[in-house]
RNA sequence: GGAGCCGGUGAGGCGGUCGCCGGCGCCCACCAGGGCGCGGGAGGAAAGUCCGAGCUCCAGAGGGCAGGGUGCUGGAUAACGUCCAGUCGGGGUAACUCGAAGGAAAGUGCCACAGAAAGCAAACCGCCGGUCCCUGGCUUCGGCCCGACCGGUAAGGGUGAAAGGGUGCGGUAAGAGCGCACCGGGUCCCCGGUGACGGGGAUCGCAUGGUAAACCCCACCUGGUGCAAGACAAUGUGGAAGCGACCCCCCCUCGGGGGGUCCGGGGCGCCCCCUCCGCUGCUUCCCGGUAGUCGCUCGAGCCCGCCGGCAACGACGGGCCUAGAUGAAUGACCGCCGCCUCCCAAGGGCAACCAACGGAGGAACAGAACUCGGCUUACCCCCGGUCUUCGACG
RNA sequence: GGCCCCAUAGUCUAGCGGUCAGGACGUCGGCCUCUCACGCCGAAAUCCCGGGUUCAAUUCCCGGUGGGGUCA
């Protein structure tokens, strides 16, 4: 995956993608000791990519994409909200290019 | 009312919607798996990894050495560097709290700079006594001062972190435990206490500074390894190295088996005891590949009652089952109630003060990774104590 | 997750408990030179932080912080 080279950046996360290998879209995440060295904030990060990644419109997308999604350390100070808001900017950018349904 | 001390089984609650990770039951399915229902799902520190245990493997964990740890006393405990009760010594007005708190007459080392002198006594300035008159000064010509030499002196000055008990009085040429009083200290005896130690008496004018978180001595403890331990499976007919010497006995054709001595190797610091291995499959190392199942959650467990004990804790009886993930599960959103701080102030009270309604804000530190017992560190707040202290008022 | 190390000028490092914490490279200032280089002189450190032991701590002890290594 770190070898692709489509990239997306927002203002607290990286996106790096690829054309999917199983039926479905998948995500990764990363959340170094780099953004946080407590583990309960580093785990609260990885939870609110899960959950804003759970709330996509996936058939938007005409084929499967497999993504991993880079935390940086300025997630600390965005709320659940702000970071929704940057992986649905992500995921409509990426549907716009390849339309279509499940 | 303010400030504080100690302790705590507390760490918002209820409901709803969408999700996540195990368990149990039922159903569907050839399998892979899926569906429905029920029930569970982070902490007091889960953290740091600083100690102690269980458990694991190293044949055994047996002796010695080295290394490491602990260090007032008695008890608790599976154990501890923890806890409880006390002793002594600091801190605080107090509630209370802190203390690596054995030994310096077993030995060794070190004590820089400064200072005369740093551990054995020692005289730089000074003080005092005696002798001398070469030089200088004064002279009432006897001498005197300065000085030199010999001796006494640890009271004063100065140095230092530290200078051979402290203060006062007497004493003396000047001084000095030289003598006395008080304080401190050593030795011996008696009494109380399991003991650390405390109290009392006698006696010694007092001799031998500090440092052991310097080496060390004494007492006690201690084998290593850590769940990535370890077990089973899956995966390569992969590569390299090693498998010794001699003697005796038996079956006796080649050959094979057993025993002994030496040698080599393993036994996770070293040595010993003991023991295992030394050729047709094992050991060690290297390279490639795979990260599956178990270990994995019922345990020195938690709650309640009662008894023993000042307490830590223990005995008995009854009840309960309370996370098991593996790139790693607890999140998102909404409603109501509750909590804290500040503002406003109806009202209550003799007063100090308290305070409804309303408004604004806040809610910490932090996420299990084999499991327990502690310690340490981080942290808004809340509750309790016939707790302490200060202020105001009656 | 377990275990084991390290921390000294900008960098790499020395440092029996005792004055001014030593050296190399680099940086800056000055001298030398017509100028540069070389050379010479000089400057810059909370010894990671907080306690304790000691007369005295970079050093010894305890607790934190930040780095690094290693183990299926």
């Amino acid at each position: 995956m770190q070898s692709s080279r489509e990239r997306y950046l927002s203002e607290h996360l990286v996106f790096v993608y690829r054309k999917g290998s199983g039926a479905v879209s998948r995500m990764g995440v990363t959340v170094s000791k780099r953004v946080a060295k407590q583990a309960v904030r580093r785990n609260r990060v990885k939870r609110w990519l899960r959950e804003a990644f759970r709330r996509l419109d996936l058939c938007a997308c005409a084929e499967p994409v497999d993504v991993v999604i880079i935390a940086r350390p300025s997630v600390l100070r965005a709320s659940f909200r702000e970071v929704r808001q940057e992986v649905e900017g992500f995921w409509e950018g990426l549907v716009r290019t390849r339309r279509g349904g499940c």
